[in-house]
DNA sequence: TCGTAAGCGAGACGGTACGTCGAGTCTTGCT
DNA sequence: AGCAAGACTCGACGTACCGTCTCGCTTACGA
């Protein structure tokens, strides 16, 4: 007789089946959103039975938020100039938009997490994991004294992604990235206009 | 003959149900958000037979939008000057996320309507016209010379509304008024150190 | 509002659909037999949905107690003379056999009773009452004097079916007419010789 | 090397497993009858890997088949005199009924067989096997001029066990040995009363 | 004043997806 | 090559809602 003792007794399980999941996940995701998404579309789609799906994840859920986490993130730049670093970091952000499921993940996820506490706790460390990049370079940004030592970074980070947020969230046109210059300087100089050139 | 218009023989619609079934359909969203709000679910609140409420709405859809329709909205504030506005309005917004679920369906319907053309057809126009009483403040402001003539009117504005959207969507925590002091301050001055107090 | 009370608010059932659930319960247990019997079949061949077979059953096995009910019965003949009744009740019993699923349904729930207290609890009366005029016609025999006044009326019935049964239950072929003579004659005056006509 | 044909290259198939595999197969067939014993069931009762139970039998149908061979069959008795033979006989075929699953096997694989070809092929041979004592006293009787030259000694068979058949599929009960003897009286000398007692 | 047409709550209808379980097959590392 | 373990695809289970459809009632209008 065998060992009966061991940790990896069995068959493995596949990493085929599951990347051919995730990725099936992403593409239902992209098209037709979480609350559409039906896990026996993503068994059929990846050629897979629906235990195999939930051997791994105990719902639909996680196998979400796992899929969601796959996609490539804010790519840190750091240029020795704020401005420059935004504009490059928010220009490679907005490309992943086009170029993945993220523009369309993204808000099914978000607007899902308040209703679903364990969601949310699965998807909320990955979300501030994302910011990461952007409050980086503002930190190295204070550090240089190109920002207040008492500026409040998080509010400072919300102020640059926040219209990219607005648009995604409440427009369906796609985020053109002509958007990125004005936004920045917005960002970093403020709506109004200088004291100097008022009348 | 029918009187007028041939639309008013037989028993009236009740406005009793119609009403009751608006209300359940938000205490509904904002419990269990729009994906997994059941139309039975409403019915059963307010009291209603499903068949009153197809009678209605074609689907779920122009439901919900109907009944987020009717939350309140952005009011508009004119003091003369952008700054007072923008903190007075932004206040009293905070004010009825925490009063009505506004906070709870606004993310729901925004996560939705990319996967759902009929619903982004119906969400849109009222969206843009919440937004109308901000972009009315930053039109006066710019009218009184507060900003630049060339001044992106509508960037603008998602750079003021973008982190609360951004806390809205992707944070638990609620947000808190006193917020809107120093995000105002930071979207009218930028994020940016003025020149004259670098080393 | 409409009245809450009433003991039949609502669509009623329909008739339809529940003798279509019958219909198909026999078909398919006639042709597939009671292990391999999916309710998914019964409401395809029905053309029906699932819950409205869950709605009246609360699962496979009064579904299928109910459809053998439905299958007709001995008939009970009551010509005077004993071997004359079960001379008529066995041919026209045989004859549904081919008529009817009877002969696959029986065997089917037969083997899955003894497993089966649900099943046994449902089936136990209605086989009993099968039987009944099997019993009756001996019963009428005894009093005239046919047959001895102690004798076992049960054991003598399972005499005279107790062939079918074991061809039923073991053999594939069909229980051909024809054998209702000789077993009726076996079973009335037995298998021995007669002392006489012992050499 | 290997030792006498080309079947014995590598690892020799464990005795053992058969043997544990078909007792875990008895067992359950008797506890939860044909239709609701799993092969995943048997092979860890067994202790065994399913892939050894298929290795072995190509379904669970041989399987059971094989199990149900092993059950212990019907004892010949030659004393001289058919009723004497019946009788202990069928006495010591009930006393089976309580030692081992045979009451529980028999009812389930008969009431498969007319829906499973396969089945039936395998187990009908086994069928008539265990008939075959019986049917031998008969030819023995039938010799002595115990019983008619023409007598059909199948139908007479049947006659004899049909009771007991009768009472296996359709009672819960068990049966009693003290059923043998009014049995046994019954078959031979047959229900009817005799001509001379009559009034 | 009364008929009638439409609305009402209730709930059954045919479907679709859920998350679970077992069938029979395949793939590990070990013997 | 056999072994125990356990993952694989597939398909049925019984449940929950979907959006539609009767039911037997109100209810208000217009003849």
């Amino acid at each position: 007789m065998a060992s009966t003792s061991g940790s990896s007794a069995g068959r493995p399980r596949s990493e085929e089946a599951h990347r051919a999941i995730l990725r099936a996940t992403l593409e239902l995701l992209g098209a037709v959103g979480f609350s559409n998404l039906t896990v026996e579309g993503v068994a059929s789609r990846a050629g897979v039975g629906k235990a195999t799906i939930y051997r791994r994840w105990p719902s639909k859920l996680p196998l979400v938020v796992e899929a969601f986490h796959e996609l490539p993130q804010l790519m840190d730049v750091d240029t020795g100039n704020l401005g420059e670093d935004l504009r490059q970091m928010l220009r490679s952000y907005l490309q992943l938009f086009n170029e993945t499921p993220l523009a369309a993940v993204l808000p099914s996820l978000a607007g899902e997490r308040r209703h679903n506490p364990q969601l949310s706790e699965l998807i909320d460390p990955i979300l501030r994991q994302r910011r990461r990049p952007l409050v980086s370079a503002l930190e190295r940004a204070q550090k240089r004294g190109e920002l207040a030592a008492d500026l409040d970074l998080d509010l400072a980070a919300d102020l640059i992604v926040g219209p990219i947020a607005v648009r995604l969230f409440f427009t369906g046109r796609r985020i053109q990235p002509k958007l990125v210059d004005p936004l920045v300087e917005l960002a970093l100089e403020g709506v109004r206009r200088p004291e100097q050139s008022r009348g």
